[in-house]
RNA sequence: GGGCGAUUAGCUCAGCUGGGAGAGCGCCUGCCUUACAAGCAGGAUGUCGGCGGUUCGAGCCCGUCAUCGCCCACCA
């Protein structure tokens, strides 16, 4: 094995990444497996926009979901991980329009078919970008499998829920208001509106009061739409206004006669407690103008310009036009003052543009019936958020739900599929296209000119890819799916929308648990956007440090849920990791020659191995109830700590004199075998984090099988577990970083030999240190050690430490400063002091006593027999010290 | 106006069902020790946001306040 000496001491991940993500996909490690007869274990991969790019909250889904994956698939589940992508109707159109424009064209130049064939060869151009950097991400996804939501079956179980949910008359359609985008000219549903605060004003108008000398003062804080106003509201009981109710006023600039009239959703504490009515440009408004049955008179166009209902500001935009018409109140004398006033403004999800409500024919999906299930779904279980504060969100939103806006004034996506007949009106609704009428058989039929919502396809993401409504195989063997990962950010678009879609269309759950994570925020806590340009490509990280590195450093240490901000820092440090990694198993590879693996006999293990097999036994327990827990930050840390600190620091340090200078052959035997078979379930455990690194190192091994993750994952093997190893390694370890601290604070240098005295009382226990003596010396370079069960003459000229049952004593001739010692031991005997303080005062305690449970007594107990042992000794310590 | 999260070492963050406060980075000291200087050994640093309560015992549970952040909400 002469090969793995030559390995560079660096990690390169460049080399090897590329490599074995070929060589698993080639494998076709990441298809699903033909056996039926196992458990299933399945993910739908939530769909990235196909003309996007990655971002790091890309990075952190998929690092979770292919972790799972990867550890259920070594758990012996047969594991689909689903990919796809999303044809993201606004996005993506709006990117193809702004292409047009730089040609100077826009789509109407084209027409509709020519455009949308443009839409497509984007479609093929980016498609596979962002595939191409999952894979880059090692995500061990079944390519074979991917999806994309305008795809053929994709398509047909839109068509096939549409007509469903119309013939259910769960979807309608309907003139109402809905939230009107003027740039990219189409209808949003309410959760496309992003409402942010601004600072605004609030105007004063007063109107003239028909018929009397009388004004009436109403607050707005849109002049613009009094244009359209087409009533006055105050509230029935103020008594301010009751002699009113019924009278008009006069619309300024307008000359119109409007009614006042009485509506409970006025607020008399809110501006005067007069509220001017426009129905046709707000959506309270338009409520109350159903109720009072006003009129509706839109007073603009859809780009955001006043129409011809706007009199004299015809054709001027909404905020000139705002401009405008403060100045001819205030010049009429109509303005009474003005107001600062912060306020929520609604802005579009995919442009910002303010958000304009217009009254404008949609469809419709009427919710209540909808959510009703699928809250009960959730409040009993059957689908389960982890972390569960996210159930309240869930549920919360879902109890208020207004209906959902589908249709969109677009032509990317799914068309409506709605024929509308022109010789007798009728209104076909089919999954196939119809070629006559079915009323009068006439020919002349036109399709709606709308597309659904993108989200309306996501939501069927998870049966759909699966094959329904096909009865398929894929479809019953691997749905309901285990568990779906996803962005706190998306619950509403996505994930409640496929609980209730799923449940009706499916009977069934489409998940059984949804993992929430955080965001990934720039290193001030701010989200990462275009606009701010704190962006960080997760291809950059990788070209810089590796995937797995980028994996693991988004995920360690993260509690659940909680955003996470990246820092370069990090990805540094878990850098540094893998290089560690990477070197410890060259240690291994390295001292392999003469390798075989031999049963071991129990008694052939040093208290070093039962030791780490021990911890890698435990640690194999807690990696695996917490990735059952999702906790995978809290999983990768302790990983990290075990593999550093316990294996690298302590373990590889105790095997080497072992390896270099066996007693035996058959010790060096079972040193290797140790390092060998701790280096592998390391290397397992580690796996689904960071893939990639772990499978190069296996192939090294000499006992490797085709590929890591094809390994089974480790169980927990009560063997292997010693726990006396465990506490007496502690006791060892405790040993040896005396030493070294009495060594280091009196500047011995790290190659000089000391002699170490160590006087334990207890036989039993100087027993298993005498045992473990050559450890000591090799840890701490003690190149005479001696133990002792008592002491009568205490060395002067020595550095002590002392401890309830130890005493260390390291005679440093001529290095030691007598002060300095008996100010070390003073300090050391006021931390004895508080705390053979602190116990008694426990122990004092009548109710302590009483009440703690036994096993915590005992400790206390046992804290301060060992305060006062200690004290006792650093007493007599300093009575040699001073006395002479 | 509601809801949620955060507040722990100089910085970024962990801390599982209450029983002696941790990591990484940074800082100080000493080391190129035959896996690793992307490293090793040692060290310093905290009234765990404030107040009150429950408890034998609170970073952890309850109440309250404060600051920051996020989400939801039809006061024009």
């Amino acid at each position: 094995m002469s090969m793995e000496k030559n390995l560079a001491s660096v990690y390169d991940p460049d080399q090897v990444e590329r490599k074995w993500y070929d060589f698993w996909k080639e494998s076709g490690f990441f298809a699903s497996d033909d056996d039926y007869d196992k458990k299933p274990f399945s993910i739908v991969m939530p769909p990235p926009n196909v003309t996007g790019q990655l971002h790091l909250g890309h990075a952190l889904d998929n690092t979770i979901q292919d972790t799972l994956v990867r550890w259920r698939r070594m758990q012996g589940y047969n594991a689909l991980w689903l990919p796809g992508t999303d044809h993201a109707g606004i996005a993506t159109q709006a990117r193809v329009e702004e292409a047009l424009s730089k040609e100077g064209l826009s789509k109407h130049d084209l027409g509709r078919e020519k455009f949308l064939e443009r839409v497509w060869e984007w479609k093929h151009t980016y498609g596979s970008r962002i595939t191409n950097q999952l894979s880059l991400m090692g995500s061990s996804c079944d390519w074979d499998r991917e999806r994309f939501t305008m795809d053929e079956g994709c398509s047909q179980a839109v068509r096939e829920v549409f007509v469903k949910l119309y013939e259910k008359g769960l979807i309608y359609q309907g003139n109402y208001i809905v939230n009107w985008c003027p740039k990219c000219h189409t209808a949003i549903s309410d959760i496309e509106v992003e409402h942010e605060d601004s600072d605004g004003h609030l105007w004063h108008l007063q109107y003239p009061i028909e018929g009397t000398d009388e004004c009436l003062v109403i607050a707005t804080t849109r002049p613009e739409t009094m244009l359209g106003d087409t009533g006055v509201a105050v509230h029935p009981e103020d008594e301010r206004y009751a002699h009113l109710i019924g009278k008009s006023i006069v619309l300024p600039l307008v000359g119109k006669k409007i009614p006042i009239f009485a509506d409970d959703y006025v607020d008399r504490e809110f501006g005067t407690g007069a509220v001017k009515v426009t129905p046709a440009h707000d959506p309270n408004d338009f409520e109350m103008g159903l109720r009072h049955a006003l009129e509706t008179i839109a007073v603009m166009n859809l780009d955001g310009t006043m129409n011809e209902n706007a009199g004299i500001y015809n054709g001027m935009d909404r905020y000139e036009c705002r401009k405008q018409i403060i100045k001819d109140l205030e010049a009429e004398g109509t303005l009474l003052k003005v107001e600062e006033h912060r306020h929520a403004v609604g802005h579009c999800q995919r442009c910002a543009t303010v958000i304009e409500p217009f009254v404008s024919k949609q469809w419709f999906v009427k919710m209540k019936p909808l959510a009703e299930p699928a809250i009960k779904t959730v409040v009993d279980g059957e689908i389960k958020f982890v972390p569960e504060r996210f159930t309240k969100v869930y549920t919360n939103w879902m109890e208020n739900i207004r209906d959902w806006c589908i249709s969109r004034q677009l032509w990317w996506g799914h068309r409506i599929p709605v024929w509308y007949c022109e010789d007798c009106g009728e209104i076909i609704c089919s999954t196939e296209d119809p070629t006559e009428c079915p009323k009068c058989s006439s020919a002349q039929l036109i399709q709606d000119e709308d597309v659904l919502d993108t989200w309306f396809s996501s939501a069927l993401w998870p049966f759909s890819t699966l094959g329904w409504p096909n009865k398929t195989k894929d479809f019953e063997y691997f749905y309901p799916t285990s568990v779906l990962v996803t962005g706190r950010d998306i619950i509403f678009f996505w994930v409640a929308r496929m609980i209730f879609s799923a449940l009706e269309q499916t009977n069934q759950v489409p998940f059984h648990e949804v993992n929430i994570h955080g965001l990934i925020l720039d290193g001030q806590g701010r989200k990462m956007s275009k606009s701010l340009g704190n962006g960080i490509d997760p291809i950059e990280v990788i070209d810089k440090y590796g995937a797995d590195t980028l994996r693991f450093s988004l995920i360690t240490g993260v509690t659940p849920g909680n955003d996470v901000r990246f820092h370069w820092d990090k990805v540094e440090n878990t850098r540094n990791f893998a290089n560690k990694i990477w070197n410890a198993s060259r240690f291994v590879l390295m001292n392999m020659d003469g390798y075989e693996a031999i049963d071991i006999q129990e008694e052939e293990l040093g208290l070093a191995d039962r030791w780490i097999l021990s911890r890698l036994n435990q640690k194999t327990e807690e990696t695996t109830l917490l990735l059952e827990k999702y906790d995978l930050g809290e999983a990768a840390r302790g990983l990290y700590e075990f593999i550093w600190d316990e294996f690298c620091d302590w373990y590889i340090e105790l095997a080497k004199p072992r390896l270099f200078r066996p007693a035996n052959e058959r010790e060096k035997k079972v040193v290797q075998n140790v390092l060998h078979d701790v280096l592998m379930g390391m290397l397992r455990l580690l796996h689904p984090f960071m893939p990639f690194i772990t499978e190069e190192i296996y192939q090294y091994l000499p006992e490797h099988g085709k590929s890591i993750m094809l390994d089974e994952w480790p169980v927990k093997d009560e063997k292997c577990i010693w726990p006396e190893a465990v506490e007496q390694m502690k006791d060892i370890m405790g040993l040896i970083r005396a030493i070294r601290n009495i060594r280091a604070e009196f500047n011995v240098s790290p190659g000089a030999h000391v002699k170490a005295i160590l006087v334990i009382a207890d036989s039993a226990k100087a027993n298993v240190v005498k045992k473990q003596g050559n450890y000591i010396q090799g840890m701490a370079n003690v190149s005479e050690l001696e133990i002792l069960e008592s002491l009568i003459e205490k060395p002067r000229q020595a550095v002590s430490a002392l401890s309830a049952s130890t005493e260390i004593y390291v005679p440093l001739e001529g290095l030691i400063d007598i002060e300095k010692e008996i100010k070390r031991l003073e300090k050391d005997m006021k931390t004895a002091e508080v705390e053979l303080l602190k116990a008694q005062g426990k122990l004092n305690n009548e109710s302590f006593l009483s009440k703690a449970p036994p096993e915590v007594i005992e400790k206390e107990r046992g804290k301060a027999q060992e305060a006062r042992t200690k004290k006792e000794g650093i007493l007599q310590r300093l009575t040699i010290l001073k006395g002479e």
